[in-house]
DNA sequence: TGGCATACATGACAAAAGTCATATTTTATT
DNA sequence: AATAAAATATGACTTTTGTCATGTATGCCA
């Protein structure tokens, strides 16, 4: 993962620098997470030691068993949170995209986080130390009760998640995520493609399932005409059907 | 469900005697809860206006879809959380025992709950009413941070959950619940079976599987000599090998 | 104590999903 | 553009899991 505790610590420069573009105020993506109880002082407290990223597609944001020194604000792009299996097989628990805040549980219980969190495009993630999120703990309720309602829904989709994959077939799964994909992340306006683009194997990832039921599964939807595919582009074609299976 | 807000209401002389009989600060079950952090004279407000309750074996404490004006704490017993599926299936999420609150998270997010609480031996639970809880939010920070971190305990918990039951065979899956059960539950002195004792329908809830599944592998495990079978009771003889699987 | 209901158990078969081998297509790289 | 590497696709087969039928044990209650 890239070195936050070096960077924020000794290239006061470069965040300096990188800061003047994005004042926490201005900032959009602010507003849909916990962070909108900031107030305008806190704001600028943040803006002065946050710190923004840039990373790949394909590089880690962090990776499980890392101990984190802060949380990460995503202001663009999208992540997958991902686990190994004993056979090597990666679990993806959820997608996590622009405006939501990345490894809050691992500061709150302060353990080393649970999963890997890696960009399915490029992203942009602000860098916000662990001492100034605890310090808005202490003197912002708001704030604290954002963040639980925040892990509250998560904990409920989770169980939700839970009970799909306990009960639900892998084709029925199938069905269920690419109609999340569909309604969470949008389409391309041109070709009505899915946004995010996940390769098989990572789509198997989020079933959990083998790569090949996978593509054996999207070749019969192909086939049935629930959905149709231009290389790696999947295009919805009939939504209604495909959440009747 | 009993009526609570009924109860608590109208039945002051019911409250007031048993609560001469269970006064909050003496309760050593609070220890193990968030409700540690509270000062003494919060848990003497507390006694006042909680209500303990007798629930049997086989009754639910709530169910899904209905709102809660409280949260509920366990003074004795266990219980399992469970959700239906559209097949009437039931999906046991996770089971709850001694010293834990129920229902927090419906109360943070303002929400119905998700799960059903459902008693699997006969409990106590003490109702505590809503204003009471979310007057400790706001005044006792340290209280509101237990909450938080237990919270975040129990999303790694279904985070990790999740992965076993997307990606281990319902045979890796039964092993793990036995061992669970075992490690979290105990066993009886006289016999070492497992001390929460749940159907066979119950316990394929837990896995995700059928119930004849769950039965033919519980013969295989016998007869393999990782456990005993007598009746209802499940004796673990191979604990090794049961975690090997 | 007998009879009934329920839970447990097992066989036979069907369906779902995984594995391995092997094409075929797409993408990246020089 | 040529080639290699990676991703996608499909067939053949095995294993796992589910379903339905049926039998057996267990507990409960009049």
């Amino acid at each position: 993962m890239p070195n936050i505790e070096y960077l924020c610590d000794t290239n006061k420069t470069l965040t300096g620098v990188l800061n003047v573009m994005s004042k926490c105020e201005q900032c959009i993506v602010r507003q849909f997470s916990s962070l909108k109880a900031l107030t305008k002082e806190e704001l600028l407290n943040l803006s002065d030691c946050k710190t923004l990223y840039t990373i790949k597609k394909g590089e880690p944001v962090f990776n499980e068993g890392e101990k984190l020194q802060g949380v990460f604000c995503i202001k663009d792009g999208v992540c997958k949170m991902t686990k190994l299996n004993a056979n090597g097989n990666e679990q993806i628990v959820k997608l996590i995209s622009k405006g939501e805040l990345l490894g809050q549980r691992s500061l709150i219980s302060e353990e080393p986080v649970n999963l890997s969190a890696v960009a399915l495009d490029d992203m942009q993630v602000c860098f916000i130390p662990k001492a100034e999120v605890m310090k808005f703990f202490n003197q912002n309720n708001q704030f604290s009760m954002n963040v639980m309602r925040t892990i509250c829904g998560d904990l409920k989709e989770a169980d939700d998640h839970l009970v799909t994959m306990a009960q639900k077939s892998v084709k029925q799964r199938l069905a269920e995520v690419l109609l999340y994909l569909h309604d969470t992340f949008g389409i391309n306006e041109e070709d009505k493609s899915l946004m995010v683009k996940l390769s098989r194997e990572e789509l198997a990832g989020m079933i959990g399932t083998a790569t090949e039921s996978c593509i054996r599964l999207l070749s019969e939807f192909n086939k049935s005409g629930l959905i149709a595919l231009s290389g790696k582009k999947i295009i919805i074609t009939d939504s209604d059907k495909l959440r009747k299976i």
